[in-house]
DNA sequence: CGGAGCATGTAACGCGTTACATGATTCC
DNA sequence: GGAATCATGTAACGCGTTACATGCTCCG
């Protein structure tokens, strides 16, 4: 019953990271480390934080009694919790098939003018210039840090720069040649 | 009622470009041409077929007469499914919100032996070499068109190439990283 | 004759997202 | 006092995926 999925391994994840949390607090985390390929709502946390007690893989640490400390509930993982992680996390990841609107309407650019596609590819540039700052910063941050502890974070985080560097360079790339074609036809 | 979303302009586009189609063609030419950025399933594709027609964006110019040619339905655009499709395809593009199995296991790295996720990136490589041979193919049968015809495949295709490239130097970079680590550990 | 490919659909399910709803606490 | 943040949840919806179900035709 309620979840199942991928959620359920995100959530059970940051909890062994974090040792013990909120449900608040585990999406703040998730927030500012793994937002830009893993993302949780709470609508999505606290079902699942349900089903993990229930399921006996996480044990609430700190109930909220009404009137103790912020009602909140504080959760930990349980040995068997521990186990079921370990266990997905040896299992091969499944590929993700992604739905990309923007390359879509590239691939259907011969429809509108060049001018059209141009301006989303600059309003693409615009949030990816936007997000390598972040991710940059996200970086330096973690480089104060030992390399035990940022080693695997700053793994996917490269993994993030450099898609955005790539991503960057085409759509100059792109643009570029939109821009011959259109002089061309104009002539 | 029915399907609403995206996947209503992924096939009035292609629809578009295929000028005339039935749902099983539409679905055939999208796995030799977008697979790698969108695909549809035919239990989304006759629904949404129907809802196209019945909101007259498409009409179908071919019965499915029980003993006609293959019992086939073919489509057409009609100039408001046309037009409905221009409008989309000048919208910016919402941005797309991945969850990727594998970075998220990559990021609880530290849970497991450094060998387990090394097993991961070597099995993530085999399968980015395996699509990059078939995007490469796909990109010297697109050469051989002429520009105007395949410039906005050509540049879709690209995109797919470059982070295929980024990610396998990402991968191997990573690999060498986390077997020095390991090795530092061992001594 | 048999298998691959053509062709169309339905039903159920999974599961994430959005909107809705509430209330305490901290800080300015 | 009021905004921002902490904190938790429910209900409905959207919508894609999987499994199921069927039948023709072309080719060897």
């Amino acid at each position: 019953m309620a979840k199942s999925g991928k959620s359920q391994f995100a959530i059970l994840g940051m909890l062994a990271l974090l040792k013990e949390s909120t449900g608040y607090d585990l999406k703040k985390h998730m927030e500012s480390s793994t937002q830009y390929f893993w993302k949780e709502t709470f609508s999505s946390i606290y079902p699942v934080l349900e089903d993990l007690e229930n399921q006996k893989l996480i044990v609430r640490v700190k109930e909220a009694t009404k009137k103790n400390d912020r009602k909140s509930n504080t959760y930990r993982l349980t040995s068997e919790g521990q186990r079921i992680l370990e266990d997905w996390l040896m299992q091969p990841a499944e590929a993700i098939q992604l739905r990309n609107e923007l390359l879509l309407k590239l691939f259907f650019g011969n429809m509108v003018s060049p001018d059209v596609v141009i301006q989303h590819l600059e309003a693409y540039k615009k949030e990816l210039k936007a997000k390598l700052i972040i991710y940059q910063e996200n970086k330096n941050e973690l480089s104060k840090l030992n390399a035990s502890e940022s080693l695997y974070s700053l793994i996917t985080l490269d993994h993030g720069i450099r898609h955005i560097a790539t991503s960057l360079r085409w759509c100059d790339d792109s643009v570029k040649i939109l821009k011959s074609v259109d002089s061309q036809n104009i002539e």
